[in-house]
DNA sequence: CCAAAAGTGTTCGAATTACACCCATGA
DNA sequence: TCATGGGTGTAATTCGAACACTTTTGG
């Protein structure tokens, strides 16, 4: 007989904050899904799964993450774990929460699209199933302190990208404008992107440089005590 | 029947991370217990349970505490979830780990003998069971992140103490000495601290003041948009 | 030639760091 | 009186914030 077989055992969940970012519209998003079982069939929620048997919360949360978007290998990280005996009423279900930043252009459109999925607008969110209201705004609140010290903003962007390009993310995150010189200055001095030999011409007819986050270049200096630092007024 | 039958169930345990900090011997420490069921038992563990069917997590935490230490209504945050499929060979556990700052002298001494818990020095640390090591340092890295910027160092002093007790702390937090005319003039411009008319006169011929932490003025200012910082070399 | 967005430097004040001597007291 | 630990100020530098004009180019 069990171990502990004198104690409860429950249900546990995952459940993906997936961030993405649309350039254009220069709006932070949230995939959402309607919500395929009972209770609260029908309902916005976030992409959630159980935990199987022969996985870990980071392989459960790569799955889910996987069936709903096709990309695997994305910044994904634990976030919070909620355990109210009534966050369910189908029964007790613990979920733990993570924090996908994904690149926008890069998702399988089908596959979002046969599993119900739309982008929503970070400004313009309809209420949540459960408690995931509540995941979402810990998830921000995160994302906003995160992307200060760490490069993740990246995670956002596609390969090139522009300055403008990535000063509007973080106006956008952070929800106040960012003085273009000292961001500029601040950014570049870290010494972390490349600038490519190719403009931007969609949104101005000067055109803006193409730029490249050197990413092994990072790696390299983290390992040598750097900290990445781009709060910037 | 139920909702989600076709899916697994698993036990759900709380393991704190118990801080306390020795003001004569400069040393933190960590409150452990000698495990008393099987697996491993015998060996050297954070205090844990599993999580009742009618409590959320944090009052699992709490509980946790409280039956170790007597203490309740101290400092106690959700830290990391851990759930490998192995991490416990028991059973499949997954456990949410909770730091705690308590203030060495206000435990209840009987009830600590009476559960075989010792306060050890992380300086000198004996192998714990399980993952129980990982869940020590995670907590260790974000104790050391965010006591330079929330006033949780107080958690781990007594009411009254004095500015090189509160230094003290932080060198040994921080594992690096601190210049002391920076630190206390850091600390003192934010207002936080009351001085008493009173001195500690154990470690001195001249006596050290005693301050208070003004908890009360440090949550208004807080409300007003004001950050804590003590980051000071 | 002009509208629209990209790109560029400098100055000022505040905050951080580095640093060394005097004070109070009990034994 | 002296050994021990507590307490104090200033100067130099760095860092963060504020701020406005020039460049490019397609239509």
């Amino acid at each position: 007989m069990a171990l502990y077989s004198n104690y409860s055992r429950y249900y546990i969940a995952v459940d993906c904050i997936i961030f993405g970012y649309d350039i254009l519209e220069k709006d932070l998003k949230l995939l959402l899904i309607k919500r395929k079982m009972q209770p609260a069939r029908g309902k916005w929620s976030l992409a959630g799964g159980f935990v199987k048997q022969n996985e870990n919360l980071d392989e459960a949360a790569a799955r889910v993450l996987l069936n709903l978007t096709g990309l695997s290998g994305v910044y994904l990280e634990q976030s919070w774990t909620y355990g109210d005996p009534e966050r369910d009423p189908g029964a007790r279900v613990f979920s733990v929460s993570y924090s996908a930043l994904i690149k926008i252009q890069d998702i399988n459109r089908e596959l979002k699209e046969s599993n119900g999925a739309h982008w929503q607008s970070m400004s313009n969110l309809p209420g949540l199933i459960f408690d995931h209201d509540e995941m979402v705004m810990k998830a921000l609140t995160d994302l906003q302190m995160h992307i200060k010290i760490k490069p993740i903003g990246f995670e956002l962007l596609p390969e090139k990208f522009t300055l403008v390009q990535l000063q509007n993310l973080y106006e956008v995150i952070h929800q106040r404008p960012i003085d273009k010189r000292n961001f500029r200055k601040k950014i570049l001095s870290m010494n972390l992107l490349e600038k490519l030999d190719e403009k931007e011409r969609e949104t101005s007819r000067k055109g803006a440089w193409y730029y490249r986050f050197k990413r092994e270049r990072y790696e390299k200096f983290r390992k040598m005590g750097f900290y990445f630092d781009l709060d910037v007024y």
